[in-house]
DNA sequence: TAAATTAGTACCGATTCGGTGCCGATTGGG
DNA sequence: CCCAATCGGCACCGAATCGGTACTAATTTA
């Protein structure tokens, strides 16, 4: 159903933990802990973030990770991109699909294209400190530990 | 990748095809040739677009299909939400998954919903008179046997 | 009645995806 | 200096989903 991945969904839960965390360094596991999601995955979500630049990892004891930069000037849109791949909804929307030959003929394809930078611009235009924010005050007596997203099962 | 399924891309070229054929109905065999795609598949997705209105079918000697609707009055949306279910980016943004038990408070719900927004205004955005116009004229020599889009193997 | 064509349903094979395990590399503390 | 705690990088596995097929029934026209 047009759905995103759930490692992009959950991926997008750490975060929002790791924002909310501020500066201080957490790891892998006390991650997992406290958005109810498998270790491993975790895991390894965490080293794919790291790897995109969006995190600060540390090895070693009390190691950990941290966010790579300001949680204002992080976007979804990048976050989806470290853990699904670049932004694509059709085949002909990325780069190596080149199969569709007759491409500036074919309507259907810019018409795809603004579909596709709607979506990516939709992204784009929400940040993770939006993403982490503890909700609207008056109805939030502790939003501290938001609960994840797509924790089904 | 966030992509779209490949029935959907599939739907979408087919659609584009009967679009192109006006009111002449097309056989599902003749639309599997021109778009070079599994005969069967082109049938199965042709049954469901019929079956969400989008198509009239008839049966017996010369039947075929034929748009239910002027294709200016078709959304791309509504070809996608035919053939892959309601548009729903995130678990928690389906009605059964109601997983997510304080929505009011989680500040990322609201957030996804903007971003699943854009996503169907996009995709209502565009009819498929516009999917099916024969590109600029001027680079047209013979635009009528467009190739399908995501033909790729 | 025969031929053409869609309707419905059940099934299958394979790609992809979510998830796990293991081992090496790094760092801090006793 | 060594040990324990972490992250980093593979390789692998099971299963759900998806793309695709097969068969039969229903309908229409000639």
């Amino acid at each position: 159903m047009i759905r995103l991945s759930r490692m992009a969904d959950y991926g997008v839960v750490l975060m929002v933990q790791l924002a909310r965390a501020g500066t201080r360094r957490t790891t892998a596991g006390e991650l997992a802990r406290t958005a109810v999601l498998p270790a491993p995955t975790v895991s390894k979500l965490l080293k794919q973030l790291a790897a995109a630049k969006l995190l600060a990892s540390h090895r070693g004891a009390d190691g950990g990770y941290r966010l790579a930069r300001d949680s204002a000037d992080i976007s979804v849109a990048e976050i989806v991109a470290a853990l699904d791949g670049p932004i694509a909804l059709t085949e002909c929307m990325t780069v190596d699909g080149t199969v569709c030959e007759i491409e500036a003929l074919c309507p259907t394809r810019t018409n795809w294209r603004r579909i596709n930078d709607a979506l990516v611009e939709a992204l784009e235009g929400v940040s993770l400190a939006e993403m982490a924010r503890p909700a609207s005050p008056r109805f939030a007596p502790d939003a501290r530990n938001a609960p994840a997203v797509g924790a089904a099962a």
